[in-house]
DNA sequence: ATGGTCGTTGCACGA
């Protein structure tokens, strides 16, 4: 099975970029992000058109978060699980698909260290932790994905001396990313991959995409479970070339059976 | 060189 996520930034824009690639890669599972929708635009038809069955928490303007599946798509949860206190924005959903719990997560940028959003981030992520363990076990079939807007260590980041003081490679926001490994998850594409410099998202200023300045924020963690049976992973570049890109390109992991 | 580009909505702001 095939699982991907991708940070389309505006899937009213983006469509087109999208239904070209889930034909050409047939991934089984496609996390979205920042679909920037209300539930009632979501494209619902067109991905079922194409085999897709999805699931859409969506505010309009922001955020926005979907997934959708050719494997089944049961137990949709919208927001975080019952008993963790809700996010006021749209920034995670999650459903069963081919017998593993996914959740598509876009976590808060946080802005800066010393911004109430940085707050809202870290907190942000610890409840994303609690959401994961009140759903499951780590010896379950389990895949959070997403963009995390964390990079987990310097490999991550074209230049970390020019990230400095900033979000994105704070200690904090390590650790709690590391807060969700030790639980049980590991981060499938860097098993596969351990050299420095291979980026998820480039911003759209000042050429950084050709000018390989970019950083890896779009993550796929599994649990011990899903990692075992993790065969392939790559960061589709490609789909970052094309016309009208997101600032962000897709990451996918193929699992056996 | 403290800029630049997108996407949203409106005549700025978030990423």
């Amino acid at each position: 099975m095939r699982f991907a996520t991708w940070n389309v930034n505006s899937l009213k824009v983006r469509l087109p970029r999208v239904e070209e690639w889930l034909a050409e890669v047939q991934p089984d599972v496609l996390a979205m992000q920042e679909t920037k929708l209300a539930d009632d635009a979501f494209p619902g038809l067109a991905f079922q058109a194409m085999g897709y069955d999805s699931v859409h928490h969506g505010q309009g303007q922001w955020n926005g978060v979907a997934l959708l599946s050719r494997v089944g798509l049961e137990r949709p949860v919208y927001n975080f699980a019952p008993g963790i206190t809700p996010d006021h924005e749209a920034r995670i959903v999650s459903a069963t698909c081919g017998g593993v719990r996914v959740s598509s997560v876009y976590v808060p940028n946080g802005r800066s260290l010393d911004n109430d959003h940085y707050r809202y981030k870290l907190d942000w992520m610890a409840r994303l932790r609690e959401h994961v363990a009140a759903e499951s076990t780590p010896s379950d079939d389990v895949i959070v994905m997403g963009d995390f807007n964390i990079a987990p260590d310097d490999r991550d980041v074209w230049d970390a001396s020019a990230y400095e003081g900033g979000t994105h490679i704070s200690q904090p926001e390590r650790d709690v990313l590391g807060a969700l490994v030790d639980w049980g998850m590991v981060d499938l594409f860097r098993e596969q991959h351990d050299e420095a410099g291979l980026f998820s998202w480039w911003d759209y200023r000042n050429g950084d995409f050709h000018k390989g300045h970019g950083m890896r924020i779009d993550l796929v963690l599994g649990t011990a479970s899903t990692a075992q049976r993790c065969s392939f992973s790559i960061i589709d570049r490609n789909a970052r070339k094309r016309q009208q890109p997101s600032d962000h390109a897709p990451v996918l992991v193929d699992l056996d059976g």
